[in-house]
DNA sequence: AAATCGGGGAT
DNA sequence: ATCCCAGATTT
């Protein structure tokens, strides 16, 4: 791309995100703490799944020494069912690493930025532009796929080298002035003119003249992208064990998959009905009902669980067993239990 | 470089 | 079913 090029690509791609910008809550007075959860939020995550996350995390969480200080409990409850929990406990850790080491303000510079748990070049480079206004790319999913077709760039993006490329053009293009509104809108271009998966909308486009996948016919080509490998399945039995009204649930690992979330106990594989009251007698469980339920299967992005669950009324608290025993509203209001538990959890609360 | 980590909407 | 999302971190 010549100079004349790149002009005309800041030029018209800022002219259009003046007339087209979104409306949405993180661009409401956008103080560094608000443009930091939103980000956050926002990786690996739509727009319209982070709104209601977004407004509710600011009412009870509105500063960074409040986030410091939340307790666990309360932090995982405000991201039940946004998933990548970890983006949650990094938050918090960030957030205390400011308070002692940045005088309880977010840095501005990237480099800084990146130094925080949680935070990447992608998430440090949005901060830096949107909420500082320093001259520094964002480059993110939205950002390589617009700028594949306009480069007519055949490079599998998945690449590190590819997105440092990227990085770099970016930065030729960015203009001194509005680096955060150039950011924002390349990527406002990608999630609502330069779509994946089928025909961009390439004739409301601002920067079709300039765009070399749409002048060659094959802009629906591109991105290239490695494929992704299989899920693997997994097979689940679940429990429902009941006592009066009391339900009882146990806490995941703090490490690896919805670590630290609660859930129902659980055993890997199908349990016949037989050796699901083998299994309750083993756990030493005064069984007085036990009744079978639907299936269920719940999709990751890496592996798949398909489960069967059991409703199993019981007679006595037993002593022994791993977990606590809670009432249905204590895990609306206390215990974050994550999706893929929806099915059993429903069927819990039609008891 | 590849694997891990969630959940949901669009196609 | 597959893809992808305002990605980061660990292996």
């Amino acid at each position: 791309m010549n100079v004349e090029e790149m002009k005309y690509f800041s030029n018209e791609l800022l002219k259009w995100y003046d007339q087209n910008a979104r409306i949405l809550p993180w661009r409401e007075h956008p103080s560094a703490y608000r443009v930091w959860i939103s980000e956050v939020m926002l990786q690996q995550t739509r727009v319209n799944a982070v709104k209601p996350y977004f407004e509710r995390f600011m009412k009870e969480c509105s500063t960074i020494q409040d986030l410091a200080h939340i307790s666990e409990d309360k932090l995982l409850k405000l991201w039940e069912g946004l998933g990548y929990y970890n983006r949650a406990k990094n938050l918090k850790r960030a957030a205390q690493i400011i308070e002692e080491k940045f005088g309880g303000r977010l840095p501005s510079d990237r480099k800084c930025l990146q130094s925080l748990p949680g935070i990447g070049p992608y998430t440090a480079g949005a901060i830096s532009s949107i909420a500082f206004g320093h001259k520094v790319p964002a480059v993110d999913g939205n950002v390589l796929r617009v700028m594949s077709r306009v480069l007519a760039n055949k490079e599998d993006i998945t690449c590190t080298a590819v997105k440092k490329e990227i990085e770099k053009i970016i930065y030729k293009i960015l203009p001194e002035k509005r680096a955060g509104d150039f950011n924002q809108a390349l990527m406002e271009l990608g999630a609502v003119i330069c779509v994946p998966n089928g025909a961009p909308k390439c004739t409301a486009c601002p920067l079709s003249p300039i765009c070399q996948g749409y002048q060659q016919g094959i802009e629906e080509k591109l991105p290239i992208k490695a494929k992704k490998k299989k899920r693997t399945i997994e097979k689940k039995t679940i429990f429902l064990l009941v006592y009066e009204e009391y339900i009882l649930i146990r806490q995941r690992p703090n490490k690896g998959l919805l670590s630290n979330m609660w859930e129902f106990p659980n055993v890997e594989g199908y349990l016949s009905n037989q050796k699901c009251k083998e299994k309750m007698q083993q756990w030493k469980i005064d069984v007085k009902q036990i009744l079978p339920l639907n299936s269920s299967k719940h999709i990751f992005t890496h592996k798949e669980w398909r489960m069967i669950g059991y409703l199993i009324i019981i007679n006595k608290k037993p002593k022994e067993l791993k977990g606590i025993w809670v009432t249905k509203q204590q895990i609306l209001d206390k215990y974050s239990i994550p999706s893929a538990f929806q099915h059993y959890l429903k069927i819990l609360f039609l008891q």
